[in-house]
DNA sequence: ACAATATAGTTTTATATTAAATCATTCGAT
DNA sequence: ATCGAATGATTTAATATAAAACTATATTGT
């Protein structure tokens, strides 16, 4: 094989390699959250307002790289569920601050608690070593910028 | 820190690495779709296709890692743009061959050279031996099974 | 041969997602 | 003080997505 084949066999296998593990993990930690009925969204929303506290939807947006318009949409539903509820802010009146409920309060901690349980089992398939590696190089992959 | 919270900070920290790794390069790879207006899994199909030759949709839907109700809204999508043609097996009338038409095929084969550099691209941030090394480690976390 | 079962695909329902257009409010410059 | 730009949120339109119900076809066990 050419030098410059093998460059580009290897790049993308490594990719295929990356993008399979990073599905496989993610698919077998969201499984916890179907029995609580969550969308991976309505999670993230969650588990923003869970650890940053009260946030206006534009922050809570970027907190879990989606649009605006979305979360509009994601919030509703999860105030439909009662599980976070609006206030408008009353010095500036373009902002939505989002809090979470008692039952929502409630409900985050205890399936966050779960996750972390799962994605703890899910990593330690690596050594400590191996994690701390794959940690460095999913860093400098990451560090470019541009999420999802 | 305790052993125990210094393994479970590990594994969240190491999972953060990995997801934001996944997201950012897929996020700019897939920004070569955007001239040619194809979707992720538009591009999956086609791709699908391309490499494998025609396939009916059950086996779609595996490569790509969606579900066939799914599968039949996307390939209605490209098959309005005929990018690509269903046909019916004659042997067993249940399965529905999809192909690639003549616009496809041209189609995929320029928008994959491109996505091809693109991952090159981004993959080579890395050393050859980085590559390597991310490729086992991210081989052994996508190994248990259970995709997107 | 025929009933039960399995399989491929479609439809339906509900949510998600982005991009673009729009609305409301605030801020800044004159 | 007011007009215009900027900002936060909503709406709309198009596509995606999964899960479940359903249709059509094929296979299997008796």
């Amino acid at each position: 094989m050419k030098p410059i084949e093998n460059q580009t066999y290897r790049a993308l296998s490594t990719y295929t390699k990356l993008m399979r593990a990073a599905g496989s993990v993610t698919s077998r930690v969201h499984r916890v959250l179907s029995t609580p009925k969550l969308t991976i969204s309505q999670f993230g929303v969650l588990e923003a307002l869970f650890h940053k506290g009260p946030l206006c939807q534009k922050d809570i947006a970027e907190k879990i790289l989606k649009s605006t318009g979305n979360i509009t949409l994601v919030i509703d539903n999860l105030e439909k569920q009662s599980l976070v509820r609006r206030e408008r802010d009353s010095e500036d009146r373009r902002y939505l601050t989002v809090h979470l409920t008692e039952a929502g309060t409630e409900l985050i901690a205890r399936v966050f608690a779960d996750v972390e349980s799962a994605i703890v089992a899910e990593m330690n398939i690596l050594s400590e070593n191996e994690q701390e590696q794959l940690g460095i190089l999913c860093k400098k992959l990451g560090m470019k910028g541009g999420g999802s």
